[in-house]
DNA sequence: ATAAGATTAAAACAATTGTTTGATTTAACG
DNA sequence: CGTTAAATCAAACAATTGTTTTAATCTTAT
């Protein structure tokens, strides 16, 4: 009941302890989880009371939902300006793989960069949040990358015209494992190299890694499903 | 009744409901979660008693890991059995690539394969854990893949000796990501394609399809990380 | 059959969860 | 100033959590 309300009349306090309230859940649920982060645990690391979640944002879902959107609908959007723009350049000539997934990569990159705006534990909690089982996570994800994903798989198409459809889907997913089991990095790196941490260097280099093995996997010869059991099931039955 | 049941004395009641717990909890472990899944549910769905899971696990962590240590342990064996068994056959040569994948790649696709002890089940399970960050996992799995991996690590090593150590550490890295993204499977598959979704035909065919791709990574050109800034920095900066 | 031990069962445990309520304070605006 | 809405606060809400306890039941071997 307040039609004039032109402007944006609450910005001091008030978008204060929200922000504050997202950059402790942004740290908290890159740590814990989302289950196993508690309200009570992130509205005290934001100095806020208890009940300032849910006034703020409704219920612990939707101040996850928040956490995501925050940084990912910047970025997601980035990427698909980043592809409009290389795309623009290739003039009629079909855009390189390795130019699409630059625009893929290069906006994760530059997220990963600025760490003044917690880019790092952000990544970080979104690879988890791939792996997530919840349903209402996946829902939001679905709808969150539906778009993007289906502009970068027009644009692989077109680029790699020889790649059957499903095969092209089925690339695509394991790309955008390998990305996220990258950026939730950290703690799953110890699983691989015990002995030294990988060194995140940052995750500039990082991602400069992944580039070139990712490319390969694209441009990598079509498997032999009909003939199979030529490599596998021989040695399978071979046993002894 | 049975008065010839030498073997085994405890195996009709004791350890009848003691497999039904391990077998609701990886079905529920599966599809919500290790936090979003209450002892409740799974001595429910057991047919059980609550107190069920503490007598016979001693708590719920504890039953979290008998039931990924039933499957990974003989799976791990495996792959280093298998890994044996194709060094041996290759002689002093040292094993190619394909073959070291194959036997990393193997043991999982029969995991995959008999459905009838709830392999299905079990990948995605391990597909999650990878990615859940509840500390006691996280050591779990590192203490099981230990040896698994430096083992293989070896094997890469040799078969790839142009590649430095510090890359071939992240390219198994980004292997692992793609394998278990891709065991996760099923819900995630949403998120790539919404319309079809991917047909799971079978994890065989999926592994199938793996292998080229992340065979072509593993072989991928290096990285040029000193003149960098060639690719990404430049796209970049050149916003307009 | 009987005693011993293993397994199940029902119930209560203490702790924590997300959320809501109602009062109080803070800020903005006429 | 005073009015009004927004924001903070302490407190309690109802529900669920993993775990423990106690007794009852079943199994096994003497």
């Amino acid at each position: 009941m307040d039609p004039n309300v032109i402007a944006l009349p609450e910005l001091r306090g008030a978008a204060a302890t929200k922000d504050r309230l997202l950059d402790a859940a942004e740290a908290l649920f890159m740590e814990h989880g989302f289950e196993a982060t508690s309200l009570r645990l992130i509205t005290a690391a934001a100095g806020a009371n208890l009940a300032a979640a849910n006034y703020h944002f409704g219920s612990k879902e939707a101040l996850f939902q928040a956490v995501l959107t925050r940084r990912l609908d910047p970025m997601n959007l980035e990427r698909l300006e980043l592809l409009d723009r290389f795309e623009g350049q290739s003039a009629p000539a079909p855009l390189g793989c390795d130019r699409i997934l630059a625009a893929l990569l290069i906006p994760a990159l530059r997220l990963a960069r600025d760490r003044a705006r917690g880019g790092n534990n952000f990544l970080r909690l979104l690879g988890r949040a791939y792996a997530d089982p919840a349903p209402f996570i996946r829902r939001f994800l679905s709808e969150q990358y539906a778009q993007m994903i289906t502009r970068f798989k027009g644009a692989f198409g077109r680029a790699l015209p020889h790649l059957p459809k499903k095969e092209l889907s089925w690339r695509l997913h394991f790309i955008m494992g390998a990305l996220s089991y990258t950026l939730a990095g950290t703690d799953a790196l110890k699983i691989i190299s015990e002995l030294n941490p990988l060194e995140t260097d940052n995750d500039e280099i990082l991602l400069r890694r992944l580039a070139p093995f990712l490319l390969a996997g694209l441009n990598a010869p079509l498997p032999e499903l009909n003939d199979v059991s030529r490599e596998f099931d021989l040695d399978i039955e071979s046993g002894d």
